[in-house]
Formats: structure tokens, C-alpha cells, sequence
DNA sequence: TTGAAAGCGCTAACAA
DNA sequence: TTGTTAGCGCTTTCAA
């Protein structure tokens, strides 16, 4: 490989010329600049961004700390904060958590070793109780999650208004006993606390009794979990005509289960999602759901954390983002 | 933050007594390391890793060339890179590439900037004309699409093998009148044209006419212009009773259609698919499918990746290994 | 407008 | 077993 002193050399000139021109500083002659161009492309030159990292103390790459990228929600998140990240120019390195508290932590230590210039984390497995993890001296975004009050900067989503407006709507097509599945609820401003919550109001508004047993926690926001428990809703004769589910993941594999069972969708009952991963469209019955339109989160996440890499200071004052929400309303709740 | 001078003040020892405790080496004394060890505790200190990777040449990080992470089957491949990578101490790095053949070759190119160790590359729209770009003095490693002849480990798919028994499948399921669903057919290695040639080889295998009608070529496999195209199958009067579809997103897209006009699958039309994406399991109903068994792919690239890193010569040796497959039987073809 | 010197933090090679 | 020296390739600072 050609280092940049071999380009000096092959050009005639010092090594901070050939610099000046790679980093387009305005006070370099044209005949100058045109030579050293020449003997870059001659001599195949390409900066070492090992070196030129040590020097200026950054690294152009952000650590992207999410559950995992093999679910419809997240891959679809990732793909949206590499791209963004691109017209920052800014690359993303992927650190699958698998939702475990543990991980997530142990992404916030490690980004610290200066390999990526900031950080953005999607906590699942976290909570509160592990907000002075987030006092690192580099920036650090909180994705979508879990709303944690710390010194960082927060994209959120709607999670109680959006969860209300999906409840609401399964009200409005005349369900009465609505289940939800969710994970486990607690005081914890969590996406399934603060989703049941939403799903609580609307029921509240409605004068509909909030019958715990129509509270399903889940262990898993999977598929398989979804269909099974989905079954077993039914065989229990649990009786219900309604069911949000809090991703469109675990929408799907209820889906799936009615089937099993021979459960009519949305006749028999409805069903409701929250993500809008691209395949709901095009399930049968296609499953309405909320947007949370992650595409204006992953471009608002990468232009804070951008906005933050490189200023010597951390500023005090925090963002808070919350994205808008829509209903999408689809046949699985009627059409 | 501490350098590794500060700590090894703070210990009273050299920087290299330092280096030599935090790397692991054999010649420590124990009371020694114990000092270094708790100077470093103290100082809260951690390596910089810009400053190992410009010493080592290296940098723990590799690139992973995909068309998108938003897709089921590149997600769930990618999420399988990155945990196998993890295993041998590697970051994994995503380009997308949208399947543009610019973005391909860019990423090959860009990655010789030194900032990856290696890179994995999934080629769709580049070809065999491209091979030469292959030619770079780092590693890397052509993952499943495309065959080119070249100067690098390759972990491919059984393609035609695989399509065969899937259009096999379809055959012995009684189906006569069978469609395939693919990108444009040629001399070229890709992903369809061997796909279409397993398909092929079924219907002359069985003695059955290949009726170029029944080839259906597709701009992109996405499911919204699968579910279109199975539409416009129907109300053409084309006259199928079978539909190969190259990827599961495609087959996903095709029920849809089918639904969307009242086709019943499997009594009318028997569809299958092909790469087992978690999700075609829990379609109503559920998708026939092949399975090539992307973990032993991912795990396999990482694998031969990481063995070619860090050897000084990049062996002339190339090693080519095809997953094997296996036939996934479900719903959509009758179970 | 150009260049010389210095040093980012680390580790290979060698010396003690 | 420990330390000294040198240098990876780049850019900041300052001088010419």
C-alpha cells in the first residue's frame, strides 16, 4: 500500500501538501494539486483510516446496539439507520443483544474503547434502574424503547397514544372483551407497560371493563409464541373478539394460531398489530397495525448522534424526539 | 481518558509491561500484573483500539456487503454473521448494497481503505464479467448468490440442486402447468438462472413441456410485485396450477395475489418457495419451502474468512463450500 | 502557499 | 522478567 509519504515523494512535494489536497484545504495551488492528484492515482493511493482514526481521535463508525437483526421490526430499523448513517458518512457496526440486559450494558462499556465515535442503543432488557450506565463521555441515542430518564438523547415512539388509538379502533368495529398480548406490566416505562397502558385508557374510555384475565403476558415476542398462545386462548375458553398484539411479530403468529384453532379472522375476531413491517400488507388476512413511522426515527436517531460526534463538549440540554403514529387499518379488523 | 503510559506510571512499570499484561503474554511476573492490573482498575482504562489497529494493521472489524438488512432473508443471514463473527472476536460492519452492482463493486474497493480485515460479499447485480474486481489484496469471501470463478473462498447454495426438488415437489404433488417466478434468465450464474435451470431439469425429468409462458419474469423479488404478477397470472388466463417462486418474499407475495382473486392455495394452485425465512412457517396458509440452512453458511463464510486474516499470504488455495438443502413441506403445497 | 517537526497510543523487535 | 527504541500513517502546529 502507498502511504501518503510516497506520494509526497512521488510528486515532489511535502506529506502535509499531499493532505492538504486529500482534505480539500482551500490554500493549495491548482498546478500543485493537480500534480499530487496525479501521483495518487498512479501510485493507487488510499488513506489509511487506521492512522488518520489515532490522529484526529475518531473513528467514522457508530456502534447500532439492538436485540437482533433477524426480526421484520429491526431489520427494517437497522436498514433505515445505515442508510441515513451513509449521508453522514458515518458506517454502523451491528451489536446484537439479543434483548439481554446484560448485552445492552455491556454496549455501552465497550463503545467506550473509541472504536465507534457514538452510540445507538435500543434497550429492551434495561430499565431505569440502569440509567447511570448512560454517564459515558461519548454520545449515546436511546432508540424507540424503553424511555429511560438519563443524559441522552431520545427518539421515542408514541407507545400510549398509538396503543389507544389501536384499542380504540377494535372498540369502534364492535370488539367488547379485548385481549391484549404484551410482556410482562409493571411500573417500568417499558413497551409493554407503557402499551398497556394505552390499551387500558381505551378501554377506560369506553366504560369496557379491564379484565386482567385478558392480560397476556408473553415470554417471547415471537411467532411461535404468538401462535401457541393464540391456540390456547381459544381452547381455553378464555372468550374474547378482540386482540392487540404489541408487535406485528407476535400479530402474525396470532394469526396463524386462529387458523389452527379455525378461528375466523376478522369475523370471529379481530386483530391488531404495532410496527407496520412491511409483510403485514401482504399477510392473509393482511393485518392492520400502527405505523410509528420508523423511517423519520432512524433519520432523526442518526442526525442527532451526528449532531453530538465532534463537539469537544456533551451538551447539557437533552432531545426528545416522539414520532408521529398512524393506524392502518387493514382486514384483519374489518378493512 | 488513560493511556497506556499513564497506567504504566501509575504501576510503576514500562508501557510494554503494560501492553504485555493487558495482550496476555506468558513472561508477567504475578505480583507484577497484579500491579498493572489494579493501576488499570484505577484509571479506568482502555485500550485504544485506533491505535492497536494502525500498530497491527488490523482491525477486528469485517464488512458484510448485502443488498439490505430489511429483507428476511438477508436479516436473518446478516443476524447469523454477526453471531458467528462474535465467536472469532470480529465486528461486523453492513454495507447495503441494494443490489446494485456500483454499490458492490464500491464496497470491494472501499474496503481496501484498510478499515476491514475482510469482507463477505453477497454479489447480485454484479457477473462473471466482474470477476477481476475480486483481485484485492485482502480477504474475502463470496457468500451465496452468485458463482464467479475467482480468486476467493466462496460459500454457495445448491441452487439448482434445490430447484429441482422443489419444482420436483410440485410435480409429485400432481401439479402439470408449473410457473416460475424469477429475475431475468441467462448464461450468467445468478441466482435465477440456476434456479431455473433445477426447474427446467424437473419438467424434462418428468417428461413435461417447458413452456416459456409459464417463465415469469420479475423486475424484483419483492412481495408486492409478486402479489401483483400472481393477479395478473390469474386474470390473463395463463393457466397454472403450480408456481416456483425463487425467494420465500416472492412466494409470500404470490398468496396474497392469489387471495386477493379467489384462488384457493393449495386446491387450485400449490406455490413454494425457497430459503425458509422464519416467517413462511406461520403464513396461512404456510409456505412450502426450501431450506438451505443459512447458519451453516454464515457460520462457514465467517469461518474462512477469519482463517484467511491475519496469514500474511492470501492462499492460492480456494475453498468452495455448498450448503446442503433440505425440502420443507407445508400448507401451501398440501401439506 | 508550502514544509518541518512532533506526536496520536500502541506493540514488534531487540537489549538488558 | 522487564525496559528501550522505534515507528505504524496521518494531521496539527507553527515556521518559512
Amino acid at each position: 500500500m502507498a502511504t501518503i509519504q510516497d506520494v509526497a515523494k512521488a510528486a515532489g512535494v511535502s506529506a502535509m501538501t499531499v493532505s492538504n489536497v486529500i482534505n480539500d484545504h482551500p490554500n493549495v495551488r491548482r498546478a500543485t494539486r493537480e500534480k499530487v492528484l496525479e501521483a495518487m492515482a498512479r501510485l493507487d493511493y488510499r488513506v489509511n483510516l487506521a492512522a488518520r482514526n489515532l490522529r484526529k481521535g475518531r473513528t467514522g463508525t457508530i456502534g447500532l446496539a439492538i436485540p437482533g437483526v433477524n426480526s421484520a421490526y429491526y431489520g427494517e430499523l437497522a436498514a433505515a439507520i445505515v442508510a441515513a448513517a451513509v449521508r453522514y458518512d458515518l458506517r454502523v457496526s451491528i451489536e446484537q443483544t439479543g434483548a439481554l440486559r446484560e448485552n445492552e450494558l455491556a454496549a455501552l462499556s465497550l463503545s467506550r474503547n473509541r472504536l465507534y465515535d457514538g452510540l445507538l442503543l435500543s434497550p429492551v432488557g434495561m430499565g431505569s434502574a440502569h440509567a447511570e450506565w448512560l454517564n459515558v463521555d461519548y454520545p449515546v441515542v436511546i432508540l424507540g424503547e424503553l424511555i429511560i430518564e438519563g443524559p441522552v438523547d431520545h427518539v421515542a415512539m408514541p407507545n400510549v397514544d398509538a396503543s389507544r388509538a389501536a384499542t380504540r379502533h377494535l372498540i369502534d368495529r364492535g370488539c367488547r372483551r379485548i385481549a391484549i398480548l404484551c410482556g410482562p406490566v409493571g411500573e417500568e416505562v417499558d413497551v409493554s407497560s407503557l402499551r398497556h397502558t394505552g390499551y387500558r385508557q381505551a378501554l377506560e374510555d369506553a366504560g369496557l371493563r379491564v379484565d386482567p384475565a385478558l392480560t397476556q403476558t408473553m415470554e417471547a415476542f415471537t411467532m411461535r409464541a404468538g401462535a401457541q398462545r393464540a391456540r390456547e386462548m381459544v381452547e381455553s375458553g378464555l372468550g374474547f373478539d378482540g386482540a392487540f398484539c404489541v408487535t406485528d411479530t407476535l400479530a402474525m403468529g396470532v394469526l396463524r394460531g386462529l387458523a389452527d384453532v379455525e378461528v375466523q379472522v376478522p369475523e370471529q375476531v379481530k386483530v391488531i398489530g404495532f410496527d407496520n413491517v412491511e409483510s403485514s400488507e401482504f399477510l392473509v388476512p393482511s393485518l392492520s397495525t400502527i405505523d410509528p413511522d420508523h423511517g423519520a426515527m432512524a433519520e432523526r436517531a442518526v442526525a442527532l448522534l451526528a449532531r453530538r460526534i465532534g463537539q469537544a463538549e456533551l451538551p447539557q440540554d437533552r432531545e426528545e424526539f416522539v414520532s408521529h403514529f398512524s393506524l392502518v387499518v387493514r382486514e384483519s379488523t374489518g378493512g
